[in-house]
DNA sequence: AACCCCAGTATTTTT
DNA sequence: TACTGGGGTT
């Protein structure tokens, strides 16, 4: 074992000195001033702010690169925590080219993935074994559905739904049943039933050995909080965490990184407790062990960048890091090297709506390059015709598609692109979307995976039991279940005893039939003690269920057209066991169903190559490209009719939108559409208030609302650009006839320069406020008006809001009212 | 138990 | 519009 020589490096203002060689001089190559110092700085705690396209993942990787170079520290304790596969994986590739292959020994996972790993090893340390299975939502919300079901809760107005968001939202707090009963008002029967269903879907969870994707995070929390000595564990091991997209962590999360950068409370203990892990005790400076100093931690984040408050993510700890950590150190990365400067501009623009939120200013060294570029269709397919027809011109000035992408806020917007891009012949690719893990046949092909590889999942083997059909129903079912309760058996092994089961012969031999076939699986994929499956076990175990449980048969003489999808799709997940089989030659069913649980179709890598990528908002966070659209700028899309009402909402869609634009490097298109079909129904679509926030030189309107609007004259696109198609499968061609005036905007009074939205512009008339009125503003809360200035149409309240946040507001546009 | 039809309803984002 | 669930029928 090599001795630990350590470099001390001592973080500062100044760059390299020349002559002086260090360590990691190579590794500063390329960074500005502030990106240096995040990655030499030393301390116990480090935020780096890294503004959108700042190059954080550069100073990530470097720093790490850095603390490995100079002896600070072994692979094996680093632990740096992403937020998606994908993120892992390039970082793991970027870590990679640095050091090589001591890049290995390091964690660079997902939170979940970091805490299936620990939980593998600890399960059996509280009432799991470490086969335990992993819930995804579906699952859950099947899981909750049967319960709401049997508790009759849905007579409280407990809909599944709510009852899994409910949960969920517990659990990122660390709630647990128990817990939230102490504190609920028991006296109201709907929360006495939930307090229950809680309790039920937790046991229920237990007995099934699984995990739901909340408790993998909550129970490795409560896993180190009840057994100091296994966390001890693992914080004497990673003596180095770091987390990115720390603006994105909720409560559970914050908790989990609190737990492990703790000081080592039992000193003592054994190194090689906990099933055998390796602990490398390298040598130290004095002083660094003695004292059991909790690990260093850095967090990369940007509060303009979150946008997932709405499934717990809590910007306070990234707002209030210096208050969590005192002493910790901050650097501002705000030098941008993606976008031009007219994009971040407008980017700027946008976010400086948002109170209370630490001033921030993108800026970049390479000039003001294109104007945004505005376009107000007609309907959804003018706007998606537009966007093709620009894509085409792009293409043609040397543009590759796999260098465009267009945005939108919902899903369902998809569909109106994906028509127009068929028609144009534009090649594209849906990143996201319905997820490939949870078709049904797929979900089916997995139930099957996991009745095998955690025989106490009894939600796994009721899913499949008649699937393909066998002509075992709810009644069958429930005998069964019956049988299992009465011998205190499993439900898997009351399938063993068909005969024993009280139902008729041809139900005996369904289930046996069924029940052989498994116990012919388990034995090809998790061989009896001691020997090991080969790597191709879960392939072939998976080709083996499918053939002989009739799974494909089933499919391939049905004459339902999407069969025949279905079944190319199950071969899909054969060929992904193999894969996994080759890149996991020890992965056992258990990894690999891990493995498949935490992967989203987002993950798989940029096959995107010649095409263009179309994706939400969401999940166009942290990616780039040369050209980006963002469609759908409309009210009620974005910023969502449903965030309205949700404190912080508004705010929220705000910096959903500011991810959106600052994805773009040299172009940047925002497009609308004055109507828009949703669900059926046509409706008029207002220009997004967003769109006002950008300053109007800054954008080239192509078509503004403006134009749309006025005398009904622009001709739809959609229709000139397809003479004599006959309109088959346009329904929205009426309303193009002979509504053009209903679709003219209250307001006349403006029509027709850059930017300007008549539609939007809010008025409020002459609304007299003075020093110490209330007001409520639609974003912003309520607040106080400390004073107003100017004159007439350009009088500006001062408001100091409740919330803290200080404003100044155009009286007459501003969305306030007075209370 | 399987199929069919109707009605109602829900349409944000995801590890 | 599209999908789901319920209810009734075969």
């Amino acid at each position: 074992m090599p001795a630990g020589s350590v470099g001390i490096i001592v973080g500062g203002d100044h760059g390299p000195h020349a002559g002086e060689t260090r360590p990691d001089d190579d590794l500063l190559v390329g960074l500005n001033s502030q990106q240096r110092e995040a990655v030499v700085y030393r301390g116990q705690a480090l935020l780096i702010v890294a503004g959108a396209g700042s190059g954080k993942t550069s100073v990530l990787t470097r720093r790490i690169a850095s603390l490995l170079r100079s002896r600070e520290a072994w692979p094996s304790e680093i632990l740096a925590i992403t937020f998606t596969n994908k993120a892992a994986g390039e970082m793991r590739e970027r870590v990679e080219q640095l050091v090589g292959n001591s890049a290995k020994g390091m964690w660079i996972s997902t939170f979940h993935s970091a805490c299936v790993r620990i939980l593998r090893r600890e399960a059996e340390q509280f009432g799991f074994t470490k086969s335990f299975t992993i819930y995804d939502s579906g699952d859950s919300r099947a899981l909750i559905k049967r319960l709401v079901k049997e508790r009759e809760a849905d007579a409280f107005g407990l809909t599944p739904a709510a009852v899994q968001g409910r949960i969920s939202k517990l659990k990122n707090e660390l709630a647990d049943a128990e817990s939230y009963a102490r504190q609920a008002n028991m006296n109201d029967p709907a929360e006495r039933v939930f307090v229950e269903l809680f309790g039920d879907y937790q046991r229920e969870l237990q007995r099934a050995n699984a995990f739901d994707f909340d408790d993998l995070i909550g129970q490795t929390v409560f896993l180190f909080r009840a057994f100091p000595r296994v966390a001890d564990v693992y914080r004497r091991r990673f003596r180095h965490v770091l987390v990115d997209e720390y603006q994105d962590t909720n409560a559970a999360q914050y908790a989990l990184i609190h737990e492990l950068t703790r000081p080592i409370s039992d000193s003592v203990a054994e190194p090689f407790e906990s099933n055998g892990m390796m602990i490398f005790e390298p040598d130290r400076p004095s002083g660094r062990d003695a004292g059991g100093e909790g690990a260093s931690l850095t967090v990369v984040g940007d509060s303009d960048q979150s946008i997932y408050a709405f499934r717990g993510a809590d910007i306070r700890n990234i707002t209030e890091f210096e208050r969590d950590f005192p002493g910790a150190k901050v650097v501002l990365l705000e030098q941008n090297y993606r976008s031009t400067q007219n994009i971040l501009s407008a980017a700027n623009a946008v976010i400086s709506n948002n109170f209370d939120r630490k001033d921030k200013r993108l800026w970049s060294a390479d000039g003001p390059g294109e104007k945004i570029v505005g376009y107000t269709g007609y309907s959804q397919h003018d706007e998606a015709q537009f966007v093709a027809e620009e894509v085409d011109a792009l293409r043609r000035t040397g543009v590759d598609y796999s260098q465009m992408a267009v945005f939108y806020r919902t899903n369902s917007q998809s569909r109106a692109l994906e028509e127009i891009f068929i028609r144009a012949a534009v090649p594209y690719k849906i990143m996201g979307g319905t997820r490939f893990y949870e078709r049904a046949e797929i979900k089916d092909a997995l139930a099957y995976l996991v009745a095998v590889a955690n025989p106490a999942d009894e939600m796994a083997l009721r899913r499949i039991i008649n699937r393909p059909r066998r002509g075992i129903g709810d009644v069958t079912v429930e005998a069964i279940a019956r049988y299992a309760q009465n011998e205190g058996i499993t439900f898997r092994d009351a399938l063993a005893n068909a005969s024993a089961l009280g139902v008729g012969p041809k139900m005996q031999a369904a289930i046996a039939q069924l029940d052989q076939v498994l116990a012919d699986a388990t034995d090809l994929m998790l061989p009896a003690s001691g020997e090991l499956a080969p790597p191709t076990a879960v392939a072939d175990g998976l080709t083996l269920l499918m053939d002989r449980s009739g799974y494909r048969d089933a499919l391939r003489m049905s004459r339902d057209a999407q069969d025949e999808a279905r079944l190319e799709n199950v071969d899909e997940l054969i060929a992904v066991a193999r894969e996994f089989a080759r890149n996991n030659p020890e992965g056992t069913v258990i990894d690999f169903l891990a493995e498949v649980a935490l992967v989203s179709d987002t993950d798989d890598l940029e096959d995107a190559s010649g095409s263009v990528s179309l994706m939400t908002l969401h999940t166009a966070k942290g990616l780039e490209y040369d050209a980006v659209f963002i469609t759908g700028v409309e009210e009620d899309l974005i910023p969502h009719r449903i965030s309205a009402n949700e404190p912080g909402g508004p705010a929220e869609e705000r910096r959903l939108f500011y991810v959106g634009v600052t994805r773009a490097r040299k172009r940047l298109y925002l497009t609308l559409a004055m109507t828009r079909a949703q669900f059926g129904e046509i409706s008029v679509a207002m220009p997004s208030r967003f769109l006002q926030e950008i300053p109007g030189e800054l954008v080239d309107w192509r078509q503004s609302p403006g134009d749309v609007n006025s005398r009904g004259g622009t001709q739809s696109r959609a229709l000139n650009a397809r003479p004599g198609s006959g309109g088959s499968g346009w329904g929205r061609r009426q309303i193009r006839h002979d509504d053009p005036p209903a679709l003219a905007p209250k307001s006349t009074s403006l029509d027709r320069f850059p930017n300007r939205i008549p539609a939007k512009l809010r008025d409020n008339g002459d609304m007299v406020l003075e020093a110490g009125d209330r007001i409520r503003h639609d974003d912003f809360g309520e607040g106080r008006v400390d004073a107003v200035t100017g004159e007439g149409a350009k009088r500006v309240a001062h408001v100091r809001f409740d919330s803290g946040g200080l404003k100044k507001l155009l009286i007459k546009v501003a969305p306030i009212t007075k209370i």
